[in-house]
DNA sequence: GAGGATTGTAATTTCATGCAACATATTACG
DNA sequence: CGTAATATGTTGCATGAAATTACAATCCTC
């Protein structure tokens, strides 16, 4: 339904847009007053009031009573502004991850802060599709209010899956799925109005990572998560790029050349399960953990530092190889494989400037260390961010 | 000056944004009646007349006069509409690109078709900077009437060099510039009104295979150009991706496995220079042509066929490669040496399916064979695509 | 405490779109 | 061949949102 052209306009498609754009100017600087408000969207303070009078009628934003705890930094001349704020629990989105082991449920609200999380082990191979959608969600209602109900205003799910334009899961080979509908499946346990959402864990986690830090900025951001898969999302200007089959940063099955001539995935060498088999059969321990192969390499232990090497060497050049592609302004590590990273980040970054010719730029390479990272808390971000756009279904039930 | 959030909407901008939408309906459509358009813009009837009357005055615009031509295919009930389309020579854009041994110069018109073309031999590395600059500007317009210039709305340069994101020259290694502001020197010999963008070659390619053709389409789309190098560029849905330094794309510069164990640069496998130096190290023809080569592989010439084959898996590695980065919808080959493709394209998709999992869906490939491709039209493209976008001067100048 | 500066609000104006009605042009059908 | 049906283009009017202007309120500086 939604067009190729720009079909802005109408007159009062443009308050809905300007509500919008204000809604997203609140979210950025978390508070603002109406005459700040005028100056970032370009508009009349007179406008600007009168777009915030309804949104305050409507319950999204309010007017911030704390105003002294701020003192007022910048203490210009001038009748200082009231600052506006959004209203934390006016809306609520709810993402979910069904991974493997472990189901895990994100609840944020309108300001996109964590209201709740939780996670339970779960078998997901043992389960079909339906029964774990039904599973999750019911989990994930369970301890609502009919009031919290009310305010639902977007479900997303994140699975280890390749999903098909339309939303289908094509194929998910970790949990046994394929050619399975999750949206429809979740729609059932659903009231009608709220919208559903599924995408690839690593997209959704790479649009979580990129949603709340200050990665939010613009440009080309790549973002790998490692943990015994590796997986990884592309964010151009705070949009994930899918690519044709949702699975554009998938960098995880990149070949890369190895010691002994062949060419195997970036995975199998840099993922937890490959780490932790070199690291156990070097030291002996069976039962050796991955804190204690980064408490080793910290330590400066020859055989953990070897492996480490190895890790570097071989990200290092995947790494490289992406940047040839899509040149991007940073590269952000997540996952637990990912506090490799600070203990040797030089080592990384002299091997892609190896793999890479001279004079050619690299971007910086980021630790997410956040704790709310994770696909769950993504899933739920791209429904935050839906509301926060055109695709918002505020506006379509008006004609009631 | 560009904000980053969404600055829609005043009760005049409106217009002006749907001004734009018709004009970039009617560039797609080729010829719409009024109705079609509002259909198109989800605009009323009326609306869709006032626009266009606005855009007539304008001299955008204008009635087909030759509607009998069409012999009205879809002959249904109702008053026809009568068609309107754009003024081809309302507004001229040029496009110029300047390379190591030649300039091209390529003029444009409101309706994207080319209306001039010139090439002519020149030494770049020869020549500052500032002098080609100024015998590449000079030189495209001095065939033109002071009511051409009148007309000029953009000027765009193409250049095989690496831009920083203000547009100024980083590097241009293959004719020994270095830090210079190319749109800064081509405005001295323009009037201030008109715009100056400059461009990668490749990524200027890719403009122009992108935009006239019918890959014009959605969705992520990677051109690749293959003369004695190799450049690239990504569109995403018609727009280009740039990246942190405007190399995203350049797949030229991926490693890739050779025989001999060794990673060597793609470009250094599949340019033309490459291809030219093995076919005419097994002929014993030291001046054999590429048009020789593709000869003799076309008639299945046992060596001709050797090199084509060794073609076609280092291509297929790195387009395998690049798909797990950016999951293209379609990727497409341009240049000389691309000729090949038709020849051997299912050895080349075998080795793309070879160098990736099974299961993994790949994009198809085609070839751009159209004559109205090259950087310089690419160029050109760029200030048309300019003039179609809220960034059109055509509003800045109002307030005259 | 006076003056300057900035904010929030109200009244008025401007202007593009939507709506409804109508004249017009062509096809479909008896 | 004439009437009905259908679609287009135009006109006048209503609606609604933002710009403009003016004004009161609040704070800082001197």
């Amino acid at each position: 339904m939604k067009d190729t052209s720009l079909v802005a306009s109408s007159p009062r498609r443009i308050r809905q847009n300007n509500e919008i754009a204000a809604l997203q100017a609140l979210h950025r600087a978390k508070r603002l007053s109406r005459a700040d408000l005028a100056r970032a969207l370009n508009l009349n303070r007179s406008s600007s009031g009168h777009i915030i009078a309804e949104l305050t009628v409507a319950g999204l934003v309010r007017e911030m009573e704390d105003d002294r705890s701020f003192p007022r930094e910048h203490a210009r001349a001038g009748r200082p502004g009231v600052m506006i704020e959004l209203v934390p629990d006016a809306v609520l989105f709810i993402g979910i991850e069904i991974g493997v082991e472990h189901i895990t449920t994100v609840r944020i609200g309108l300001s996109g802060a964590v209201a709740h999380s939780r996670t339970e082990p779960f078998d997901g191979p043992a389960h079909s599709a339906a029964d774990a959608i039904r599973h999750a969600v019911k989990g994930a209602l369970a301890d609502l209010s009919p009031e919290d109900i009310e305010r639902l205003e977007g479900v997303g799910i994140s699975t280890p899956s390749q999903l098909r334009p339309d939303g289908t899961v094509h194929l998910a080979p970790l949990l046994g799925w394929k050619n399975v509908n999750l949206s429809d499946l979740a729609r059932q346990y659903l009231p009608g109005r709220v919208p559903v959402m599924v995408e690839n864990d690593a997209n959704a986690f790479a649009i979580g990572a990129g949603y709340s830090g200050l990665e939010m900025a613009g440009g080309v951001t790549l973002f790998v998560v490692m943990e015994s898969g590796v997986g990884g999302g592309i964010v151009i200007d705070g949009k994930l790029l899918r690519g044709a089959h949702g699975l554009a940063g998938e960098i995880g099955h990149m070949l890369i050349p190895t010691e002994d001539g062949a060419a195997r995935n970036l995975e199998e060498v840099v993922g937890l399960g490959s780490i932790l088999t070199l690291y156990r059969k070097q030291t002996g321990r069976r039962e050796a953990s991955l804190e204690d192969f980064l408490a080793d390499v910290e330590d400066r232990a020859p055989e953990a530092v070897a492996i480490a090497e190895i890790w570097a060497k071989a990200l290092g050049h995947a790494l490289a190889q992406t940047c040839r592609i899509i040149d991007p302004d940073r590269i952000v590590l997540g996952g637990s494989v990912a506090k490799l990273l600070p203990l040797i980040a030089s080592r990384l970054t002299a091997h892609m400037k190896n793999a890479q010719e001279p004079g050619f730029p690299l971007p910086v390479v980021l630790l997410n260390a956040e704790a709310n990272s994770g696909s769950a808390y993504g899933a739920a971000c791209m429904l935050h961010q839906r509301y926060l756009s055109l695709e918002s279904n505020r506006f379509a039930d008006e004609p009631a």
